[in-house]
RNA sequence: GCGCCCGUAGCUCAGUUGGAUAGAGCGGCAGGCUUCGAACCUGAAGGUCGGGGGUUCAAGUCCCUCCGGGCGCGCCA
């Protein structure tokens, strides 16, 4: 849409510098804002605005002239004028709006090709195997799961990965936790351990490895015991985790193991690599990244002076790894409580002697749990969280999801379970949901009638008849979709797809409250419903990009909550 | 103490990278189903964009400062 205007608008600049008026020495960059008003037209330009310093000339001058200049063999252009301070309004005519939606029907230009077929790789979730997922987690897996989603969409190649903590001392902890669990099962009654995991999930994994192993493990060597838990325990937790996520509809291309990142030496390649472009020191015993060197604020430790490898050490190999396998793009999709780990991640990719920038961390911010209004703590230590599985079965996977996506990953997210449960039946995503079941509707209608909507080909229909502003306004939302897509993967913000679903769906909404898509005017219904088709077309695409059901039909609503029409209670009539 | 994020309507949040008269949803108020699904729609009300400075034609947006909330600042994981 911008690139129309464009080239007329050079056109005009290059002619205006011939013609004398402006000196030109340059072409600047043409910045397009949507106006905020309607009546300012579909796009404006603030180029006089820009320039009229440079000119020594006032805007509106510059713009007058600029306008005189400007030349639209095509006619794309109803309207253009200049107003306000000296701003440059441009409205499409109606056929150029129409165009568009030809291209949209046709499947011409649905096609994005950012990527070409560019390898991107989508990390997120990877979440250590030492407890069930919370509500947390599952905020950034759906934010990474839709980025992955869109990135496919606009033509990358795109891979989700899980980077999984399998080893070192959080791992042994889970074990050492099953194991007094497990004793206390027959009677060994110890003081469990601070560093301990305290959550039911831990007697539960203890009750089973009592009922599948016995006594065993109370003979057997306590470093051999727990060793061996731990890594029973992990198993058993990454499988819950992928279960529950699966549920989610999310599913990964691999399950990145630390630990075999290590047994394979890659951890000491990148180590002795580092070493030899100088980038590590020794220090009190220790290995140091000399993580300033590259803008990070410390130093960082690859190897405590007790010889253990420190989790950085792993986490520098395996992007080293992951930019070896030749992605272009490494989206890392993390919790914000991590965000003081991103520098020193970039620094040491480039001290492996790669763009740091090839690496973009997308902070995922706190959900704030609260049931009726009232804080639910969480944290693993303690054991009492509401894990995402609870809240997977009380509101299910759509709604959640939507929850999820429906503020920027900066903002904190009150996500209160009281209130999705209670407005599961009227949650927003419904209201996107409904939009696209009832044009199902609409166009079952249409068969009943006997109007044959669903083979209807954009040749064969007079658009001319779309002719109400609102009716012109769903065309420019629909044909707006692309440059919403486009942004949400530029900017790495799914949320702006949810918030675009709504407002298309509102804008449905109210059409059809407003006017009749069927009628006994033939080519102005054969026009709607081309035009409704459009609509579902882009919902039940952006609902599928966000990981949502696009259903043909809503499912009935539950009794206490339906409408019985003219039935009234005996005297619960105040009732509501 | 230092760093990052947030502060916008009663509540929860958008605000297209600096544009013109700041927008939604929920809640409250007043209305709309004999017609394509009322999980919908219409209308009115609701604001010192946390406060104060600054940058410029133009600031919710950029800079400084203060206030308030969250999260980080290990040879932890």
């Amino acid at each position: 849409m911008k690139d129309y205007l464009r080239d007329l608008l050079a056109q005009a600049i290059k002619k205006t510098a011939k013609g004398g008026g402006l000196e030109i020495t340059e072409l600047p960059p043409l910045l397009f804002v949507p106006p905020r008003h309607k009546e300012f037209g579909d796009l404006a330009s603030n180029v006089a605005l820009v320039w009229a310093k440079k000119q020594k000339k006032s805007p509106r001058v510059i713009a007058e002239t600029l306008l005189r200049n400007l030349e639209d063999p095509e006619g794309i252009l109803e309207h253009a004028e200049v107003a306000g301070p000296g701003f440059l309004n441009f409205s499409f005519s109606p056929k150029f709006w129409y165009d568009r939606l030809k291209e949209i029907e046709m499947g011409r230009k649905s096609g994005l090709d950012l990527g070409r077929g560019d390898k991107v790789q989508v990390e997120f979730a990877s979440v250590n195997p030492t407890g069930p997922l919370h509500v947390g987690h599952g905020r950034v897996a759906v934010i990474g799961d839709v980025l992955a989603r869109l990135f496919e969409e606009v033509g990358y190649r795109v891979e989700r990965e899980y980077y999984v903590n399998d080893t070192g001392k959080q791992m042994e902890n889970l074990g050492l936790s099953i194991y007094y669990r497990y004793r206390e099962l027959f009677g060994e009654k110890d003081e469990f351990p601070q560093e301990g995991y305290a959550g039911d999930y831990v007697k539960e994994l203890a009750v089973k490895a009592k009922d599948r192993w016995g006594r065993k493990f109370l003979s057997e060597e306590r470093e051999t015991a727990i060793q061996f838990l731990s890594r029973y325990g992990g198993e058993a937790l990454l499988g819950a985790i992928r279960d529950d996520l699966g549920e989610f509809g999310i599913v990964f291309n691999g399950y990145f193991s630390e630990e075999e990142l290590r047994n394979r030496g890659e951890v000491e390649q990148t180590i002795n690599f580092l070493r030899s472009q100088g980038a590590l020191y020794d220090h009190d015993g220790a290995l140091w990244f000399r993580a300033v060197s590259y803008g990070d604020d410390k130093d960082r430790a690859v190897i405590k002076s007790n010889g253990d490898l420190t989790y950085f050490a792993s986490d520098i190999a395996y992007h080293q790894n992951k930019l070896q396998r030749g992605f272009k793009k490494l989206i890392n999709v993390w919790g914000a409580d991590h965000h003081g780990y991103v520098s020193r991640l970039k620094a040491s990719i480039q001290a492996l002697g790669y763009d740091s920038q090839l690496l973009h961390v997308v902070l995922v911010q706190m959900v704030h749990l609260t049931r009726g209004g009232v804080p639910v703590r969480m944290g693993k230590r303690t054991g009492e969280f509401v894990t995402l599985r609870e809240v997977l079965e009380e509101v299910g996977s759509d709604a959640a999801r939507f929850f999820f996506l429906m503020r920027k990953a900066d903002s904190h997210l009150d996500f209160d379970l009281e209130l999705a449960k209670k407005e599961s039946s009227e949650n927003p995503v419904f209201y996107v949901q409904y939009a696209h079941a009832r044009i199902a509707s609409i166009f079952e209608q249409a068969r009943r009638s006997g109007i044959d909507g669903d083979n209807l080909q954009v040749a064969e229909v007079q658009l001319e008849r779309l002719a109400l502003s609102e009716e012109m306004e769903i065309i420019k939302k629909v044909v707006q979709f692309t440059e919403v897509l486009e942004e949400s993967v530029k900017e790495l913000e799914p949320h702006r797809l949810a918030f675009y679903l709504l407002e298309l769906a509102g804008q449905f909404h109210r059409y059809y409250n407003k006017s009749r898509v069927l009628s006994d005017d033939m080519s102005l219904t054969r026009a709607r419903l081309l035009l409704i088709r459009s609509v579902q077309k882009v919902i039940r695409k952006g609902l599928h990009l966000l990981g949502l059901q696009a259903p043909s039909r809503m499912a009935t609503r539950s009794p206490q909550e339906s409408d019985q029409g003219g039935t009234s209670s005996p005297e619960g009539a105040s009732a509501s």
